[in-house]
DNA sequence: TTACATGCAAACCCTTTGCAATCGT
DNA sequence: ACGATTGCAAAGGGTTTGCATGTAA
């Protein structure tokens, strides 16, 4: 028997999600979970790029719909939510989703992952000083990457 | 001679600033500044909450031209702002700003600050790794404090 | 069958923009 | 006086909500 796909484990660890909350499986629900693990394990999509490449692909699927689906699938443990600067929110797969913190390019906006053990530290050492649970983090680092073809694309940073 | 006050010292650096960019002394621009320098060196204030203070002072100045100030104040130098969720953005002073992050709790929302020289050493890494220069970042670290008097507001994280 | 989900559009919220009136310089 | 700045209200852009219709169970 064949390694399942990360899409395949994805659609099981759903299906029971769905089962367990006494949610519906609907075809829409599913097609974006497919969406989403279709992408490159670290791409990072956001709610009008999904609607326009499943409506692209002939889905009929509404915004609000695709909104529902992902906070389920950031409910169920397969997508992360992450909020960069103030816009759009993007979503990435969760699965063999091993921690990870990303770089933000100033000019050409350019998303980087990484990962640095020191940080686990850093929440260990403010877990005990302010005697908080530490259930999850942010790590933003904006810089000026020295890629060749790094252009400036819009607005700078603000913070 | 007396030790100048923040304010004081705020005060002059942004006049030095209007002047270099040409730009004009307005009454509203120096009662933003003051309002922001009245607040607690660690607190955080959305454009709404200054708009409210302000008016109930009895000043009659817009929110168009608070965004307008505030944005002069993180240019000057003088103020920084922090998006931390995806909502409003808060605002406190920069002058007598040590770097710091933040812990924001997913109960009471309170928002707590540190700082841990681990992050520098994680950014001067990520530096090399990345051959980008690091002109900021952003670090939140979300938990449940376990204050006595921490009551859920509103809404959890979804990150 | 029946209540949960969907699609659509309107409502929302924060922020930005346009413009006539105002006010520094 | 000139043109930057203001206040107001309307427009924007992403997200949420309300509701009639559709559909999984």
């Amino acid at each position: 028997m064949a390694e399942p796909t990360l899409l395949e484990k994805a659609k099981q660890i759903f299906e029971k999600f769905l089962l367990r909350q006494g949610s519906r499986k609907t075809p829409e629900r599913y097609s974006v979970l497919e969406e989403l693990y279709l992408l490159h394990e670290d791409e990072h999509i956001d709610v009008e790029g999904l609607f326009l490449k499943m409506r692209n692909k002939g889905y009929t699927i509404s915004r609000a719909t695709i909104y529902n689906t992902l906070d389920l699938l950031v409910e169920s443990g397969l997508a992360v939510k992450h909020q960069f600067k103030n816009k759009v929110a993007l979503y990435e797969q969760a699965l063999s989703y091993t921690h990870h913190d990303h770089h933000v390019c100033n000019q050409c906006q350019r998303i980087r992952e990484f990962s640095d053990p020191r940080l686990t530290e850093i929440k260990e050492t403010m877990s005990r000083e302010f005697a908080s649970t530490m259930s999850s983090h942010a790590l933003v680092l904006y810089g000026d990457c020295q890629l060749k073809d790094c252009v400036h694309m819009n607005a700078t940073p603000t913070f």
